[in-house]
RNA sequence: GAUUCAGUAGCUCAGCUGGUAGAGCACAUCCCUUUUAAGGAUGGGGUCCUGGGUUCGAGCCCCAGCUGGAUCA
């Protein structure tokens, strides 16, 4: 009997072609679309494009001649993704949407809809691949990389599990995306020369800003900027070695200490709660030769410290701490015992290059070492780390 | 009060021996990108403090005033 796979229909190519493949490997294929929002409270674009969304995945459906279904999961979305946002950001943190909507949304919500739609399988347009493997006799699910390294979407799976894994399909993983559109053209689907979606997803491109005053209001604090003769502690290349103290990892781990005495006040903002570490635009902020970033947020004290420079030392760490209940492993196989560690490849945000690193387990949570000095960590963004092609773990940046 | 320096795009400044202005930053738009950012490209901004004068012609010279800074009494 032939299995059955619920396809996340999203009215984009990836999805599209995904569906294709799933029906010309043998699966009873039925498509699924779901809304998540339909608020347009902040976008950039005037409308939502939902509707036009809607309308191209059912043309999809309906030129692959596979039944079409339709979910409204806004409220899901809204309590586990969106207010996740504002809660994360009313923190002073920078969360991950995307992250938690796969997660929460995608390989959850909507898995339960599919299967009560009698699917066997899950299946998305996500640029990543699944393989199996066994460790211990038991069978483990393995997510790699997708095979064109210029959309791998790998980082966006890093919170899902074994369970998880195990019903989802992933069509368009081993598939280049210049494949993936010529494949869409030659089967004239209408989604062929679809724009790629951008944003949030099912949110759309906002203006973060004005998004989060929905909820978070303004508040008036000053820009300090800090010298970059301030001190800073220097780094060396290179890890520590396994035995390292935990004190030692944790001081290697810990942002930079500012405070208002160390620099002058600049300008002004609207609440530092809007901003991240590394921004550059939107701070308002001329009259330097070089362009300001911002090198850290307080938001109990409402003020936003920045530095002059893609050089400034202020921007840079050598480490990052993952809480002990927020280390994730995809491989629980390949989970480290305390005191252990382990060299690995890691990317603190979507498309940064994987960057040479060795991930210590201590007592109170997961260190992360990095050969380099890493450019704008920010707590709230999720670490991944990588052997080879694979995401075997991640964890929310605590600091 | 005296002396002196400065007053040019939103900000910081450049502008040669006078021929109606530029750079960086900021900002905007676009590109890139299913997060936040970053990055790339393009672009919109100027009564050159005010009023006189010299000159064919003044941001640049002269005079007066206004504003800000420094110094001296």
């Amino acid at each position: 009997m032939k299995k059955k796979v619920i396809i996340g229909l999203s009215g984009g190519v990836d999805s599209s072609v995904a569906a294709w493949i799933l029906k010309e490997k043998g699966y009873e294929v039925e498509g699924l679309f779901m809304r998540n929002w339909h608020d347009s409270t902040g976008l950039l674009q005037s409308e939502c494009h939902w509707e036009d969304d809607l309308m191209f995945a059912e043309m999809v459906a309906n030129k692959l001649s596979i039944p079409f279904h339709f979910v409204d999961l806004s409220e899901p979305y809204r309590q586990r993704v969106v207010d996740y946002m504002f809660a994360e950001y009313e923190k002073g943190r920078t969360p991950n949407p995307d992250v938690l909507c796969n997660r929460e949304i995608k390989f959850d919500s909507f898995a339960e809809e599919a299967r009560k739609l009698g699917g066997d399988y899950v299946a998305t347009g996500h640029y990543c691949r699944k393989e199996e493997t066994k460790a211990g006799g038991i069978k483990i699910y393995r997510l790699l990389a997708g095979k064109d390294s210029n959309k791998d979407q790998s980082y966006f799976l890093c919170q899902v599990n074994q369970k998880q894994l195990e019903y989802a399909l992933f069509p368009v993983g081993d598939l280049r995306k210049p494949e993936v559109r010529r494949i869409a053209d030659e089967l004239n689907l209408p989604t062929a020369r679809r724009k790629d979606s951008q944003g949030i997803c099912f949110v759309g491109k906002v203006h973060l800003p004005t998004f989060l005053q929905q909820k978070l209001e303004a508040r008036k604090g000053r820009i300090v900027e800090i010298s970059s003769d301030s001190l800073f502690e220097k780094h060396q290349p290179g890890f520590p070695d396994g035995s390292v103290p935990e004190l030692e990892l944790k001081a290697l781990c810990e942002p930079h200490h500012l405070d208002p005495s160390m620099g002058e006040t600049i300008g002004s903002h609207n609440g530092a709660h809007f901003y991240t570490i590394g921004q550059r635009k939107g701070l308002n902020v001329g009259g330097h030769k070089e362009p300001l970033f911002v090198i850290g947020t307080d938001v109990q004290k409402n003020i936003i410290y920045m530095g002059e420079g893609q050089a400034h030392p202020g921007l840079y760490r050598k480490g990052l701490h993952i809480k002990s209940e927020e280390v994730h492993w995809i491989r629980p196989d390949l989970a480290l015992d305390n005191g252990d560690y382990h060299n690995c490849m890691v990317r603190i945000r979507y498309r940064q290059p994987l960057q040479e690193a060795r991930i210590y387990s201590r007592k109170d949570g997961l260190f992360i070492i990095f050969q380099k000095l890493q450019r704008g960590i920010a707590p709230g963004q999720f670490a991944a780390w990588y052997d080879g092609d694979e995401v075997t773990g991640s964890g929310v940046i605590n600091r």
